[in-house]
DNA sequence: CGATTTATTGAAGAAACTCAACTCGAGTGG
DNA sequence: CCACTCGAGTTGAGTTTCTTCAATAAATCG
């Protein structure tokens, strides 16, 4: 199955397009590149001037703190555009790294902007999604802030099942992550140790499995409930027809 | 010095305006409604169809968690427009609280539209500045999740002061923030109790006073370095000429 | 194959939480 | 004017959650 254009399904899956929004967005030109596992696909200080889609791998937005320790900000699946924000910010304020493998879909500024002026439904569109962004923001501080580890966690892995589930990478309940505890307990906020006696727990509680990056939820209602998860910060929109 | 609208101000401490974009924003009707302090000023799963913008007071984004306390994800202060999400995100994720009495400038989602599809320029402006407070958001989950209680507290602080600094309301190193102990506890992730102790400290070091609301920031070297401040995330432009 | 992540477990200690009591100042009503 | 309430702030004591350090096991990789 040849992809049309890497950005084409981004819109299609939630909107019905025009034949001319359609044409706009196959003629938008991108640069296919990969970055290996574990290296930085944009840093804090960078100022681009492309913005970069993420085709196929895992990626984090992350900053490093005091102590040298890194937060996990975000997690990005295929699908998502990690760099859209640097198309009206100037600056990188947080790093993108690949977690796994990555395959980008670069797309330059200068045709992204023409895009929008051309395509206002479109631009809108992207400015919503860059509001969904920000939503799940809200949502880990949240998460961060007020929920305890066991929680904490369960709360997060249901965030992540949801959103696999809609890029169709779910199969019986299972979905490869390509996360290591380590990058759990930074997106979390705890330390490694606690993490993996978290992650313990709930494997104990019989509600996941986790290996080698592949996660399986087995007792969805219980996962959800213990961690406060309700997926309506997430925004999903209906499939469009 | 009265206002003559209450959306120019916010434009043009960024842009030089063009005389059309400052007519469409002058025409941009706006209706004035006050709400009390501790009063919702919008819900979470509220579908609003206009925008508030913060023209006095203090106001907050919130989320209630599990055990029914609460989070606050932002603080806005005069010159904020909290709910420009509601622009193009249907539903309204978290609330938004008056923590002081508040003046606000409503502006229905037609009219907002309509500017943004006739100036293009002032949208991506609009676009920009929610982006802005995504990377808030961001550098507060850094903070919660990272910091310890002291640092986290030192951080929060600095950002208010910055940020009131930018909207010319902080005198000799002291600024009107209205916000209680239990507000600092809620957005740092910390008990009251436990705020109130690294409040404490930091009046100890003789870093800052805090009463009734009034933050004195006595040593600001000492304490941006103690919550690893810089300020690069807020994004501040240079004052337009 | 050795080297290097990644995961696992134990034990001691630090950070933060809860509970509870008490102070202080600003209203409010008798 | 005083008694009362109410919200905000303050303090002490005991407990929980989470961290750090350290050592080991298992998996991965060149």
């Amino acid at each position: 199955m040849a992809e049309i254009h890497p950005m084409l399904s981004v819109f299609e899956r939630a909107l019905v397009l025009t034949e001319a929004e359609r044409v706009a967005i196959l003629r938008l030109p991108v640069q296919i590149e990969t970055v290996r596992a574990d290296r930085a696909i944009l840093r804090e200080g960078a100022r681009p001037t492309r913005s970069c889609h993420l085709v196929e791998g895992q990626a984090c937005n992350s900053k490093v703190g005091p102590n040298g320790r890194r937060q996990i900000l975000a997690f990005f699946i295929p699908g998502d555009t990690p760099d859209l924000t640097s198309l009206r910010l100037e600056r990188r304020d947080s790093d993108i790294w690949a977690l796994g493998d990555c395959t980008l879909a670069y797309v330059s500024h200068r045709d992204l902007d023409q895009l929008c002026d051309a395509q206002p439904r479109l631009a809108k569109f992207l400015w919503r999604s860059t509001l969904v962004d920000a939503a799940i923001h809200r949502e880990w501080t949240l998460n961060v802030g007020l929920r305890e580890g066991l929680s904490r966690l369960a709360h997060l892995l249901c965030e992540m099942m949801t959103r696999m589930e809609v890029i169709d990478r779910v199969e019986n309940g299972s979905c490869y992550l390509g996360l290591t505890q380590e990058d759990l307990s930074e997106a979390t906020g705890l330390s490694q140790v606690h993490l993996h006696r978290v992650l313990q727990d709930l494997r104990r509680r019989k509600l996941i499995s986790f290996a080698k990056g592949t996660l399986s939820v087995h007792d969805w209602d219980r996962l959800a409930e213990l961690g406060d998860f309700r997926a309506d910060y997430l925004h999903l929109l209906p499939k469009a027809a």
